[in-house]
DNA sequence: GAGGCGTGGTG
DNA sequence: TCACCAAGCCT
């Protein structure tokens, strides 16, 4: 490494951090001392990864008032916790969080990186996040932003994670320096708010001393990751109602959507579309777009005269209980159009089919 | 170590 | 419309 020491480096971060700091419902006011609720830090984390602060502070101001601490979480129901975050995403993020709660409310906060590392849902950068800035122990939080100001801080070459190793041990005395939490929080606030993807130089505290800036690479440091294409797939999403009830698909303990109730799918490919039946209602359908899939998802409307005794991990819920329950935002979307009138479907599986792929198989 | 995991925003 | 992204983690 021939990087100059961090210290000097870094050292206009802290003061442009006092000026450029946004107010966030999670920060503290005192940014040397400890903070006085971490638990307020680990939920912000656990809500941040691969989340935008936007997105996140009305769910993290609501979480607070429904779970004010750990012990709260810990004891909380799972239904309960799932439609909190209902609308945030990686869900799983939910579960390791009440899960984490409940250690902490048993055992009390892990004293050391490597204890807050082995709660669940906490990897490298979380671990050191909540460390620093509600213990202020130096542990040097590399996330996406930190990531791409030190890459083109320090003009390096490739993927800046390669160099993870590297970086913590140089980073590190700029934290005992300036302060664990300042510091890992200036780091972030840099690349969110000025050192973008497309960053804005010219107000950067960091700009004299950049070597990206410096040979005019910004754009090409760090260099963009490849990622797969999504895989395409087409379904129809059907409510299935009868007796005032409705048929779901209890939450699942892995995969998309883990977690959630869900709509019964069938797959269009293997359940060819026929003319539309009498029976059956219809609204225009829509792509719903995940990270790796798109579905494009045509919603149906079937009801019966009575029920039938459901396919296993399916069950009859009273419509008034639906509110009640989690559910990701394709399938919100279905329970909400059950309010608004839909229309003979043109083409739509017979309803047949629909009832056989839901029903349990007859003894 | 590559794939899987949600959703909303942006150019 | 589309590609890419946003305070990652787990398997």
């Amino acid at each position: 490494m021939l990087w100059p020491s961090a210290p000097t480096l870094l050292a206009p971060l802290a003061p442009w951090f006092e000026v450029a700091r946004r107010d966030l419902p999670w920060r503290a006011g005192d940014l040397d001392a400890p903070h006085p609720d971490p638990y307020a830090v680990l939920v912000s984390e656990l809500m941040l990864q691969q989340t935008q602060v936007a997105t996140v502070i009305p769910y993290f101001t609501r979480w607070m008032e429904q779970f004010p601490d750990p012990e709260a979480l810990a004891e909380a129901g799972e239904d309960t916790v799932h439609k909190a975050w209902e609308g945030l995403g990686y869900y799983r993020r939910a579960r390791f969080l009440k899960a984490a709660a409940g250690t902490i409310a048993a055992e009390g906060w892990p004293g050391d990186l490597e204890g807050l590392a082995r709660l669940p849902g906490l990897g490298p950068y979380t671990a050191a996040a909540v460390g620093s800035i509600a213990f202020q122990w130096p542990a040097p939080a590399l996330d996406g932003n930190a990531f791409r100001v030190l890459a083109r801080l320090l003009l390096i070459e490739g993927d800046p994670k390669a160099r993870a190793t590297d970086l913590r041990v140089w980073l590190a005395p700029a934290l005992a320096a300036h302060g664990p939490s300042r510091l890992t929080q200036a780091l972030m606030e840099l690349g969110a708010t000025v050192c973008t993807p497309a960053p804005t130089c010219g107000g950067c505290p960091l700009a004299d001393r950049c070597g990206a800036r410096r040979a005019d690479r910004t754009g090409e440091i760090p260099p963009v990751a490849k990622r797969a294409k999504p895989k395409a797939s087409s379904l129809w999403l059907v409510a299935l109602e009868a007796e005032g009830h409705v048929l779901l698909h209890a939450p699942a303990a892995k995969g998309l959507l883990a977690g959630l109730w869900r709509w019964p799918a069938l797959d269009a490919e293997a359940v060819p579309a026929g003319r539309g039946a009498a029976s059956l209602t219809a609204w225009p359908g829509w792509i719903q777009v995940y990270t790796h899939r798109r579905e494009s998802v045509s919603p149906l409307h079937l009801r019966l005269d009575r029920r039938f005794q459901a396919a296993e991990g399916l069950r009859w819920i009273p419509i008034g209980d639906l509110p009640a329950l989690p559910l990701g935002k394709r399938d919100q979307r279905l329970r909400d159009l059950l309010a608004t009138p839909g229309q003979r479907p043109l083409e739509a599986p017979d309803p047949f089919a629909l009832i056989g792929a839901c029903a349990a198989p007859s003894a």
